[in-house]
DNA sequence: CTGAAAGCGCTTACAG
DNA sequence: CTGAAAGCGCTTACAG
């Protein structure tokens, strides 16, 4: 059993399957008693007008196609929850598909987009973005890259600050009285990683705190990396009375080495985290951190998005600003 | 410009565009000289098919509709997490939407999923996806059940073991020594909170324990609502010496109560939950809970949809056992 | 106001 | 092996 075409109403209501057509559109073409007969008709008949169909000769298929690197990390959950819902009250569709940050995953995906023919992409936290656009650029398909690492200059974007903010929770430090500050960062090669240790060493620069280069270690984003370098900066001679983590993820590694070895955070040690990831605050102590709007930012990527299919042109990159939220993982050193 | 059509390519290779279809679907009837030649005019013009007109003449998709109450929810992210997954993994799409669990919007996905065409439908958590399946029937449109409230005789779920998990939870409690074990609920009308609270009730009446009705109480199943009703739990005469709570969210205001009191989990107070969030691990003491295999099931719910989809019907409900977790939330009474 | 016709980009039985 | 034709379910200029 097929579903119910135009056709079909044509036929029970007596007139053509283009007076249907136009009729379900809410065309003024159409005097209003034969509209509403035949949106009754439909009705009866649980007709479900074919997108498909619909999309072959508009052209449009009011779908957006959404990548992640995945949908279990709970920063991109929230991200995400922004797009779908900005996105859905103007009856936009989102298609999802995780990367797993895997680049031949990633061209299979956009393939598959255009094939779908969506009518936009957006891509967040991806290393490649940028290579998404010119593959796209056939199809004249819009991408909008959110916190991409080298997001490229003629793609639009929205990003965090991460200098801006990675200063802000450094100088928080300093301002408590901690000299021996430490950063603890994210694979090799992420922007967003060189950016927010740019922003540390501005911060330590600015506060006339000579950089130590042991005070730089190299985790993977995630607790386990960051607690094995946090093992390390802690059996440093003069360990530092402070670690700045590239985000919250790692930031819980940190904890666990403290914890691991009896040394209480704040008292002997302060964490500061980033990205204030929801369950940050219960922690104990809560974490301090620069907290990302990132539901927000889902909203403004989409609606960005939305402009540009709109014919409306909009500002290329936008950079948003991320705030310090302290809680009691920072405190004044004990000395 | 618009996309590159099977007849741009038919002109180009000197063939007809039926030809041409035939050899971009490596048809044993194309010998493989003609393919190869066809195929690499395609890959030339940078051809992408239109999934939209092969489904509008296949009559599939390939696409699933998802609907989950929110995606920010770290659940509902790995259960996704799963889906995606599988799915991607034989060539099909995730539309996914969020409901807010508001029966009204959820309505309107259905519709929009319908419209779709999407070849099934996977519902996480819903109070109303029993509905889903009547308003879906009449495109034999499939759909399958994840953790649904009252999921219906008829249609295909899969469910946690609430009342099993929920009674395991209790049982370890009861092992410890614990005698005043307290339950803190969902909201009221929620099948897994009615579930969990009988594994409960099972689990004090198998080990003699009589059941206090003032040992009950009602969260929201976040942690506000269960920071009020620890708050009241703890104020009474005689306050339990251990509570269950609805899930891990809940557990997390209990923590904050019980904080906020100076009562020490676990030495004053033992806290067990249920799901085992992945950050629950990361507390202080790290959360005694279930484990629902969130993204296991989520795999499982795709892989029950495609079999649906490929004719080879399965068993209509597939119940998930939890697993018990102990970490230090839960400890000995002290008396 | 209304209908017949063309067309969106494919797939696939049918005929050769 | 290959092509012409029909058709999937819509929208929309065009003619009346």
């Amino acid at each position: 059993m097929a579903a119910v075409s135009i056709k079909d109403i044509a036929r029970i209501a007596g007139v053509s399957h283009s007076t249907v057509s136009r009729a379900l559109r809410d065309s003024p073409l159409i005097p209003a008693r034969t509209r509403e007969r035949i949106q009754l008709v439909a009705q009866e008949q649980g007709y479900a007008a074919s997108a498909i169909a619909r999309s072959l000769v508009t052209r449009k298929t009011h779908a957006i196609g959404v990548v992640v690197t995945s949908i279990a990390d709970p920063f991109n959950g929230e991200v995400v929850s922004g797009i779908e819902e900005t996105g859905n009250a103007v009856g936009y569709s989102v298609v999802l598909a995780t990367s797993q940050a895997d680049p031949e995953r990633e061209m299979a995906l956009v393939r598959s987009f255009k094939e779908r023919r969506v009518d936009g992409v957006l891509v967040a936290s991806s290393r490649v973005g940028a290579l998404y656009a010119e593959s796209l650029a056939d199809l004249r398909i819009p991408i909008v890259l959110l916190n991409n690492q080298h997001p490229g200059e003629f793609v639009y974007s929205i990003t965090i600050d991460n200098a801006a903010g990675a200063e802000e929770a450094t100088r928080h430090l300093v301002d408590l009285g901690h000299r021996r500050i430490a950063y603890i960062g994210d694979r090799l090669g992420m922007q967003s990683d060189a950016e927010r240790k740019a922003g540390y060493e501005e911060a330590l620069r600015v506060s006339g705190i000579p950089f130590r280069k042991e005070y730089v270690a190299r985790g993977d984003g995630k607790p386990a990396g960051a607690r094995e370098a946090a093992g390390r900066l802690l059996e440093l001679q003069e360990p530092p009375s402070a670690i700045f983590c590239y985000n919250d993820m790692s930031a819980l590694g940190v904890l666990e080495a403290a914890a691991s070895r009896g040394v209480q955070v704040p008292r002997d040690l302060s964490v500061c985290g980033f990205d204030d990831l929801f369950f940050t605050q219960f922690l104990s102590p809560p974490l301090t951190t620069i907290h990302q709007p990132k539901r927000e930012m889902g909203q403004q990527a989409m609606q960005l998005l939305l402009s540009i299919l709109s014919g409306e042109e909009r500002r290329k990159g936008i950079k948003i600003r991320g705030e310090l939220i302290i809680r009691g993982s920072t405190g004044r050193p004990r000395e």
